[in-house]
DNA sequence: ATTACTATATACCGAGTAA
DNA sequence: TTTACTCGGTATATAGTAA
């Protein structure tokens, strides 16, 4: 006997709900006979009728069946359904838009600090982020598990910063993301040189390990604008 | 023998392809193992192995088959076949006639009181929707669970408040949803200027706070019309 | 027309196991 | 550890047909 969760007994009745949902039975009932939803689903008219008993009985849609034709609308319950599916469509698609890293505080090696205070990065930063940083970055280890989603920003469109020469020592170029760290915005700097860094470089206006009361050690999120 | 087409044969492929892109697997080659994406898929080592093989042959996904780990990503034809899916979800959510969107009551900078009182745009409140507003705005903050129904709101037809000039000022298009709260007529002003707020402004004939008995912290029901 | 039952066919899953 | 084969049990679909 093999007994089924909730959620994963679910699957087979989606694409049945989607086709009710489609014709409008999310805001009333609507006339589908087991043969039309059988040709939508490509299957057969019996395979539909059983499906159709299948939702009644799962009380993801409710039927009014009459002599020669039966109406159906979705109940909350399979409306909820198709929105959670949807959401999850939404996660996918819209993390395009704005990733959020979770990852640890650590101490650096001061090389970030180094960088920002050069005036050559330090104009640029001001005009193109539209803040002055604090002289010092905040440094961020991401967990392997969270490495995807660092790949994902660096392949976002990035603010670039240009590089320059100064006694003899080349500067690269810097590339940066807005974000934000508990509603502060700040941004994260991608050092073009290494391509494997677990370690985000934030950079902000206020000095964050004392404006957030964090420390190393501290968990912190930062949500990355892709746009 | 029963053929299917490529549509029908689909249907099975989309879990494992959406838990595939909801690793990262639409950006970059994912590790996952057969067993792993069973657990997530609730089904079996082998029948994930099974799935895998099958999502290849059907040029859904690719692989990278190490000698201890095998990395996939989606194909562009696994790409567009989840977009598809999204588009219909999209079809069936947006076709909705109204949205109900939860938040938290806030104060606001005073904002909204500064622009409504403008007599350019407080005649056209009254004419396009119907009540002359209340000289100010209820801010209600939306988290973040229910932002996706702002971006829906947001993709409604708005009616659209004329910007004007006065005293050397530009003051710019609003566009404005009608809604209710508790049934009390009302109207949601979209700020032109950002695209990820999260603040909804709310014009009203009467003053809601007093009118509803509402204060900073408390919930309230946002009925958007979306027609 | 319908819906939906019963019986048969097929597709699917997972245990065992090899490489 | 992996991935992925074979094979047998079971879940699922359809054809035939009743109401």
């Amino acid at each position: 006997m093999m007994e089924m969760t909730q959620a994963e007994g679910d699957e087979k009745f989606i694409l049945a709900l989607r086709r009710i949902a489609l014709m409008g039975g999310m805001h009333d009932y609507v006339v589908i006979s087991s043969r039309e939803l059988g040709e939508l689903l490509a299957m057969s008219q019996q395979s539909a009728s059983k499906r159709i008993l299948e939702l009644l009985d799962a009380e993801l849609i409710s039927r009014d069946l009459g002599a020669r034709r039966q109406r159906i609308r979705l109940t909350q319950k399979g409306i909820d359904l198709l929105r959670k599916e949807y959401t999850e469509y939404q996660r996918i698609f819209e993390m395009r838009d704005e990733v959020v890293i979770k990852g640890i505080v650590v101490t650096g090696m001061g090389e970030g600090q180094y960088y920002v205070t050069q005036p050559g990065y330090q104009e640029q930063f001001t005009e193109k982020l539209g803040f002055t940083p604090y002289e010092g970055t905040l440094n961020v280890k991401v967990p392997a598990s969270e490495l995807h989603k660092v790949q994902t920003m660096k392949k976002a469109k990035p603010i670039v910063v240009r590089g320059f020469e100064r006694n003899g020592r080349t500067f690269g170029d810097v590339e940066c993301h807005k974000a934000t760290i508990q509603n502060i915005e700040c941004a994260v700097v991608v050092p073009t040189r290494s391509h494997y860094d677990d370690v985000l470089e934030i950079l902000c206006k206020y000095h964050l390990r004392r404006t957030l009361s964090i420390n190393d050690g501290d968990e912190v999120e930062v949500r990355v604008s892709l746009v």
